[in-house]
DNA sequence: CTGTTAGCGCGTTCAG
DNA sequence: CTGAACGCGCTAACAG
């Protein structure tokens, strides 16, 4: 049987209350009995029974995830996600709000993160805009006590307290090496598609797939990057344009979102044997199929199932003040391969 | 407020006592009561406090690792992630023991499980090997309300729960394409190492690297398989004389275990620019090192600390007849490059 | 068949 | 500064 607080009270000679006290490090106990029931939790093992301790409190997690609206199918993937969690919460004493802003907003978020002062929860999960109010909020947040987890796209620095996402210079370096060993030939000319040069994500793939791919072949010709707001209309016209312009195009890497754009781009273009190596992010109904038509030859992506759930395992953890397990809350990068496909 | 037993028992104007029984599927009530209650249940929404229902019951978990013995590097690792989820299982009332058997010993493993019976526990995570007194065992213990998973490797049938590992035929299928894709040319011979074709998960991936590879590209010849019993000596000894053999082999998929000895030889063979291009399984200090160095050029995972987590998640649900979250639990086919090491 | 009562391990009053 | 007593939501004896 494992020990309880009854035997640590017992070793050290004291009553509940004052181990209770020592335990949760409130005042109120002098420093050598202090020291005693602490000599005594050392010495018979002692480790706090968490689920009990919640029962007492009859403590319930307020978790708030602020997540971009819009209809980009990752983040309507995101979306369905924390739903299914919500749906688990009930068992779990967790109460789970979503609150939807507009994408690119830092004045709305910083605005939304305003409200939230007035009743902090325990935990927030955040898809971050980099902006200087918005960090600032999130300061006050952490300052209240809420454990802060940035989600998808991270904000470095140290106003949060995890980041439930992939590393994006690794994901760009893995797409550049794909790129140039998937090509037949060394050489050749490189697309590619970008959502918005000004969000580090985006930034950070780039960055890396100009590395590892400069490196594999350097031969190769990297073009301008064109940025379709991840905006499928967009992206469907700045590709079509680049596959009539640019002849036998060795290849295009799609780093943000709207792959709806690039695939009908494809499709209408209609090449055959020569088409370009074609990789691109995240993967949803739509890139899933292109890569069993072989539209899309590799698929990079987040889990965003796996953030959701190590957002939340993470918030409790920090709410709680308790470790977390590192390698489970590790985001992979994905590559999803015509062959591997969930 | 969540709904507790209390408003179930006023609500239905029965007492404590009998929820309780109609919650467990007690008998010892009436039908016209039980449907009543049941009624009530419904009506108000409620939802049973795992946590609280584990703490009356002074309820612990008891789970059984059943793993094969031996240096194997991915087994080291796999002993590894159990013993870090015994560490923390203290506050989990989870206790978990291992039980070392000798590798592909069915009759000794039978004999364990035979073992096992006397005191059956809540969960079984086996790294089965496909034998009929194997199955039988693990029948029985089923029948003893054991909640079975097998680990790493499958065993079809009704007599396990839930398979906490990857699809292996995807995994071969995956080496295949990216065999085909990472070769310059086409055609050109390819050896495959394995540890024995008598275990399912190596005849399930040289399955899929015959097919995907041979549809990527018909020209390709694929050598005998040559059998290193995942010993590294004996694969150093198989691949050197295949290296000295075979001028100007294309490629190198190595299924099984003992990569140490294929690094070596391939060290030794000191081969340059047209080095065949070598992808295998397992992410371990040999081969995580080796791809550093550009000796292998793709690795494919399984990531054992997420099967680890996971079979104790499951066997926790089972135990609980809990639901569990197919996608939290679905095994990834990790692939690793040089640039996504994690 | 049904109800009463005493805990499970911990947190939190409210007296001493 | 310290201790006794009650309650969190649920289960399990033991009565009726």
């Amino acid at each position: 049987m494992r020990p309880t607080v009854h035997d640590i009270a017992e070793a050290a000679g004291v009553s509940l209350a004052t181990v209770d006290r020592v335990l949760n490090r409130r005042p109120g106990v002098r420093a050598a009995t202090r020291a005693r029931v602490e000599e005594a939790i050392g010495r018979i093992g002692f480790v706090r029974d968490m689920a009990a301790a919640n029962l007492a409190k009859s403590r319930s997690y307020s978790l708030i995830f602020i997540v971009p609206g819009g209809d980009n199918s990752f983040m309507v993937g995101l979306r369905a996600e924390i739903d299914e969690a919500i749906a688990r919460s009930a068992l779990e004493r967790t109460r789970i709000r979503v609150i939807d802003v507009p994408p690119f907003d830092p004045a709305r978020l910083a605005l939304v993160l305003r409200e939230l002062e007035k009743d902090p929860p325990s935990g927030l999960a955040i898809v971050a805009v980099d902006a200087p109010e918005v960090i600032a909020a999130l300061d006050r947040l952490k300052e209240l006590g809420t454990a802060v987890v940035t989600l998808v796209s991270d904000l470095a620095g140290p106003f949060r307290d995890h980041f439930a996402g992939i590393d994006n210079f690794a994901a760009g370096r893995t797409a550049g090496t794909l790129m140039g060993r998937f090509k037949r030939q060394s050489g050749g000319r490189i697309a590619v598609v970008a959502g918005s040069m000004l969000v580090r994500d985006h930034q950070d793939r780039l960055a890396g797939f100009r590395h590892s791919l400069r490196e594999i072949d350097p031969m190769v010709e990297i073009l301008d990057v064109m940025e379709g707001q991840d905006d499928p209309k967009k992206v469907h016209a700045l590709v079509s344009r680049c596959l009539e312009r640019e002849n036998g195009l060795a290849g295009i890497y799609s780093l943000g979102a709207g792959n709806r754009g690039l695939i009908r781009a494809l499709k209408e273009a209609g090449l055959g044997a020569g088409k370009p190596v074609v990789i691109a992010h995240e993967l949803t109904p739509h890139t899933r199929q292109a890569l069993q038509e072989r539209l899309i030859d590799a698929v990079l992506n987040q889990d965003a199932g796996h953030e959701v759930r190590s957002a939340i395992r993470v918030m409790k953890a920090k709410a709680d003040g308790l470790p977390v397990i590192e390698a489970q809350e590790r985001i992979r990068i994905d590559i999803f391969l015509n062959d591997n496909l969930p």
